[in-house]
DNA sequence: AACCTTACATACCACGCGGAATGTTGCAAG
DNA sequence: CTTGCAACATTCCGCGTGGTATGTAAGGTT
């Protein structure tokens, strides 16, 4: 029998039950009520650590999403000497994870997280679109100062635009994710990646 | 004062008010109360003509979404000689009619009226996922034929892969529309466009 | 030992939802 | 002229929702 009083751990189950939740429904399809159940808590300990289910979401950004992204692609980005080479390790491991994901549960059912509560709620809610649109500046930047630094020691192409590849690179993530969940099928997703890598690799001078 | 009985003109206008509402508030997010209210009826009238809430969405997508991409995507590939040509044309229109769009309304506020209901509702429900399905395979059978053609009579060359580079193109539309929704920058969606445009220059031989 | 704050649990609420049931009226066929 | 059905309008309903008010107990502080 676990401790009754574990704040830390209460709030972090919700978290995780709240991403869920809102990962498969939607925000606005989302119910408290299903979060609680799934958390194994009460609506009291739920509306204890959190104001309302706006602020719920805002919290699954902050403390769920924002550091994915950082861990995927700024870190990496911002580690490596060869921007073009961490393209094609970050774009391999995104693959093989995706394969490797319970198909129900997964990217290629469900889309990407962030991707989903950017289309649903940015119009709708101002909190929301703030949060997201960090997020996305994060991740563009991460990108196209990457291949400017590429760009500085002559392993990227001069004549790129590297605020352009990266609007594109993110753009094709979130495409990639929205339609391939809808056509159900590993192949189209594959199919995009691979013409992104081909771009990646039109990167590096001739 | 307009006839009182003409249920051919009532049932456009439900179809026209649920397609404002899904596409600003998601199908979930969506109200019936709020539809019959702005297609100035009244909600008898509206479950006269729907058997509910998911058919009303369907019809959206058979009568408004599906006729969209066949005006936009479909046929002008379907009657251009050089389906090189014919991309550019459409990325053109399209990029002008998005600038000439109510910002409040439009595509860059609200994305894409399709991309949006197939993030929201692809999982969730299968006539949903059936349908946009359908869309997003017409369209990309579209354009990867379109390809095939062009490569067929030399104007498109032999060394890449229609159906790849289909799955791209649909996946950059509706990646771009998700995104600048979010930022909220012309400037964002406008880049997308271009490495999208040059991208398409790559396909004719040189 | 008394106390007080934090961390929950329980019970309850108003509201808007999608939808059904029923009532009313225009309009065309017989 | 009347009959009948399609095309609506009106009214009502059960339910799940997000959120609140109140109760209670754990555990550190003094």
């Amino acid at each position: 029998m676990p401790r009754v009083r574990d704040p830390k751990r209460t709030r972090r189950k919700v978290l995780e039950a709240s991403y869920r939740e809102f990962y498969r429904h939607g925000f606005q399809g989302g119910s408290i009520n299903r979060i609680v159940t799934a958390a194994g808590i009460t609506k009291g300990a739920l509306f204890h650590h959190f104001a309302g289910k706006n602020e719920l979401g805002y919290a699954v950004l902050d403390e769920f999403l924002t550091p994915a992204v950082n861990n995927w692609w700024v870190e990496p980005l911002h580690d490596a000497g060869d921007p073009v080479q961490a393209l094609r390790n970050i774009l391999k491991r995104f693959l093989k994870r995706i394969e490797e994901e319970d198909p129900e549960a997964g990217f290629l059912f469900n889309g990407c997280p962030i991707c989903n509560l950017a289309v649903e709620m940015s119009p709708l809610d101002e909190g929301f679109r703030e949060r997201l649109g960090t997020i996305y500046d994060t991740w563009h930047c991460a990108i196209s100062e990457a291949l400017e630094r590429g760009q500085a020691t002559a392993v990227v192409r001069s004549d790129i635009n590297p605020t352009a590849e990266a609007s594109f690179l993110v753009s094709i993530m979130a495409g990639s994710a929205s339609v391939g969940k809808v056509t159900q099928q590993m192949a189209f997703f594959r199919n995009c990646i691979k013409v992104a890598q081909i771009h990646v690799e039109s990167l590096v001078p001739s």
